[in-house]
DNA sequence: CTGAAAGCGCTTACAG
DNA sequence: CTGAAAGCGCTTACAG
């Protein structure tokens, strides 16, 4: 059944009595294809176990047959559940996936979006998740011929889907804020070189808001840029220990940066919510077993939706087509390590 | 900078004022080629930016530029990691990385080595993580043409790097036996369709060396097929509760799985150690803060090493080469979740 | 050391 | 509805 050596078209051609072209043709679903013609090629393909050279293919000036999920790093758990669920649904639609992390590079991410049109030579599609673009690069990719989708990018002139990131740091740090807590500090995402992780910016525009609607103002030195690993929490809670009074409460921007922040209150001799309340984004599996507080998103929903919206795109190019937005629900969920602001509190009053 | 239209190996030789075959030889750095024609030849790709076409160069009979990546699933920690890592290596090497994840489907599974042929049209090289393979796959995939190099696969006609896993789960399940445990319950890797997870059926022969070296036998109820993540150990370990007396200890082959042991404890209002000793194998980034006994192994590090591994052979395909293992250190780490077995202990006494 | 020619396996106008 | 021909951008023998 597998030959050494791969059928061409060509011997698609002869075994189904039909030239190359209609070959070509039947197989792609073109039409001008007689019923009887396209019977015969998919018979003969089939029997060959013919798959078109997607060199051959893309040479001539069709597809790769690939498509490219770009994400600022890949071992995050919102990432890695995201770029699976998508990688299933390209699979299953028969793109190859390629995988391109940007590593929280900003040189790397700089390669990636500096040459879109060697890009486009290995891949069809992208799908980008929660990356910051400017708006050149905007411009660039919509004129690249790339077909585009992304997840928890918003307001971007192709299909996308995630969640309100806005909404959801806005109620975590409502939450918070409803506790009587006022003095906070945020976890917030990498900045690469300027561009930071799309969520990452969102979120904290959401926790400025909810600050703003109790007219507090957000201070600099409580915004820290940690990133998204449980190490990358630990990192900047250790440094907000060591750096001056800790705050009252600590929004996370995602379950990973709060466990690290938990592990590292734990190093300190401190604890939520006793000494600082603590909320995240995600609920992650372990967040019930913390007992950590969260606005529960869902992850692998978010890869499958917007992969199959790019799939969409590949399937109908010319069409045009108006892109759509997709925000999935969320939800507050209060756990252990989040409670009311008390008097016997150790600090701040 | 960026053209509109890529640069194509005719305007390079336009440009430098040679052939194009002397060009195509120049930028591969291949022999019979003048250092003046190298240089001009070097200087005028660099100016216009060009990239070798991947597709032409498939076609042509050279490569794909590309390598795959495949995994029993993308999502675990482990494979997160090791992804990550040797997508890095890839990437800096110039290969694009292709990620196939079986998805724990062993319907996925043979469709992917179903068609060693299909694969080597897209891919150089392919990096295997953890993957079990029968004689026939083996040789399938030594004679596909494919560089092939993998992560947690010793005894392979080609170069792997891992941990001795067999060895690791002896430590993990002597030392369970030392403090006195004799009833014991292992949470194994998942079968796909006879093929479970390679480094799976290693560890579940050092728990059975380990039994025994103490006159024990495995008992076929206390095998648990499990999987690898945190869902999946919550499961095994509620059907372990629910099915019978709770075992005295359980070994879970990796810290994800124990970290989900240890909620269905919870759940049913037990905890580890007092009802039940618990160790994994990982050393994940929450053991420490979970207090997980474990064994400790480099993640990251044997991706990114079998990924260069992988990039030798690509580098140097003709030159026959004996295929090497490495296996990188793991160290028991004793924590809170294993201990002695008293005679106050619940059950089995 | 260098170049002209053929060919890799497709797709795309263009005739019929 | 169908096919002959050109061409996509490279690499590979083969001459020189």
């Amino acid at each position: 059944m597998v030959s050494a050596q791969r059928a061409t078209i060509q011997d698609v051609a002869v075994l189904s009595g039909l030239s190359i072209c209609t070959v070509s043709r039947a197989l792609r679903n073109l039409p001008n294809v007689s019923e009887k013609a396209h019977r015969k090629v998919a018979e003969a393909a089939e029997k060959l176990g013919y798959k078109a050279s997607p060199a051959a293919s893309r040479l001539a000036g069709g597809n790769t047959g690939s498509v490219a999920i770009i994400a600022p790093t890949a071992t995050a758990w919102f990432f890695a559940q995201t770029v699976e669920a998508a990688e299933e649904m390209f699979a299953d639609a028969g793109h190859d996936t390629v995988l391109i992390s940007l590593r929280n590079k900003a040189e790397v991410r700089s390669r990636v979006f500096g040459d879109l049109a060697a890009l486009r030579q290995r891949v069809d599609g992208v799908l980008l998740l929660n990356v910051e673009l400017d708006a050149a690069e905007i411009g660039a990719l919509a004129a690249s011929g790339l077909a585009v989708a992304s997840v928890g990018m918003s307001g971007v002139p192709w299909d996308n889907v995630g969640i309100d990131d806005e909404q959801a740091a806005w109620e975590a740090t409502s939450h918070l804020l409803e506790m009587g807590h006022w003095d906070l500090a945020v976890l917030a995402g990498r900045d690469l070189g300027g561009h930071s992780v799309h969520t990452s910016r969102r979120r904290l525009d959401g926790f400025s808001r909810a600050l703003a609607e109790h007219d507090l103002e957000v201070h600099p030195d409580l915004v820290i840029s940690a990133g998204s690993s449980i190490e990358d929490g630990r990192r900047a809670m250790t440094e907000l220990i060591a750096n001056r009074a800790l705050p009252s409460a600590v929004f996370a921007e995602c379950d990973e940066t709060a466990f690290g922040a938990l592990m590292a209150l734990r190093e300190h001799g401190l604890s939520a919510p006793k000494d600082v309340s603590v909320i995240g984004i995600d609920d992650h599996p372990m967040s019930w077993f913390l007992g950590l507080s969260t606005v529960s998103q869902p992850v692998a929903d978010q890869g499958a939706f917007a992969a199959n919206l790019l799939c969409e795109r590949l399937q109908n190019p010319e069409q045009d087509h108006a892109p759509t937005n997709h925000f999935l629900d969320t939800k507050l969920i209060e756990r252990k390590t989040t409670r009311r602001k008390r008097r016997t509190d150790k600090n701040h009053d």
